[in-house]
DNA sequence: CAGCATCCTCACCGATACTG
DNA sequence: CAGTATCGGTGAGGATGCTG
């Protein structure tokens, strides 16, 4: 399980799913594999090429241990591994649709406010 | 405006979602001056009082710059100021709920897996 | 009552180099 | 290709004390 990476509060609900994806990419990432399900690791690194690879591997072993990712590891040479929403995962994803709506309109409110200027 | 804490990813509208709600008790606190509203500062030291008064301050003047909350102070002796949710707050307070909802959810099934031991 | 100022810690995150 | 290992910076957040 990923480390509450700070420990959040968890009254009503809310602190367990900003622990969730709280992390600096990860609603970003849990977007990204849900719309292009299933992909690759390399796949993901071409995606959000702004992203270290340390943090997509650390990002992407939370949400497995968190269960909202699935990872499935093909044994060959060259290795390849895919990943994909969970069920819990698509839920999450529909849950965050609202915030992303807010997040839109929020953005141009305080666009027509700067161009007060 | 509240620096962008961490230089969240701002494509699909979560990244300004989370700057705004990002903090480490934020959407708590929207949460229940969403509540309780009027509610003045000392009422919010109250209901939560694992929070320290530094940060309190801080997250209230960066949610009032990013426009969720109002804040009116009554010049008395002793002062007053009271604390209450915008507009876009009470919709972002909304589009909070699902994530809430998820995260009740998300709290089940981890307790219950963990209850084969 | 409702803040402001300071110092300090630590965990998040980045960069780089190496491996099965 | 898909990771792992290590070093180090940075800034959000905590503790404490003071003020109008």
């Amino acid at each position: 399980m990923a480390r509450k990476q700070k420990n959040l509060p968890d009254s009503c609900g809310l602190g367990p799913a900003l622990a969730v994806i709280g992390g600096k990419w990860k609603a970003l990432l849990l977007w990204q594999i849900h719309q292009a399900q299933p992909c690759r690791f390399s796949e993901l690194k071409r995606l959000q090429p702004e992203i270290s690879e340390k943090m997509l591997i650390q990002h992407l072993r939370e949400m497995e241990a968190d269960g909202v990712i699935h990872r499935e590891v093909f044994h060959q040479v060259p290795p390849r591994v895919e990943y994909s929403v969970t069920s819990a995962g698509a839920e999450l994803d529909h849950a965050l649709a609202p915030l992303a709506e807010w997040g839109k309109k929020h953005l141009e409110r305080t666009e027509a406010a700067r161009e007060k200027s």
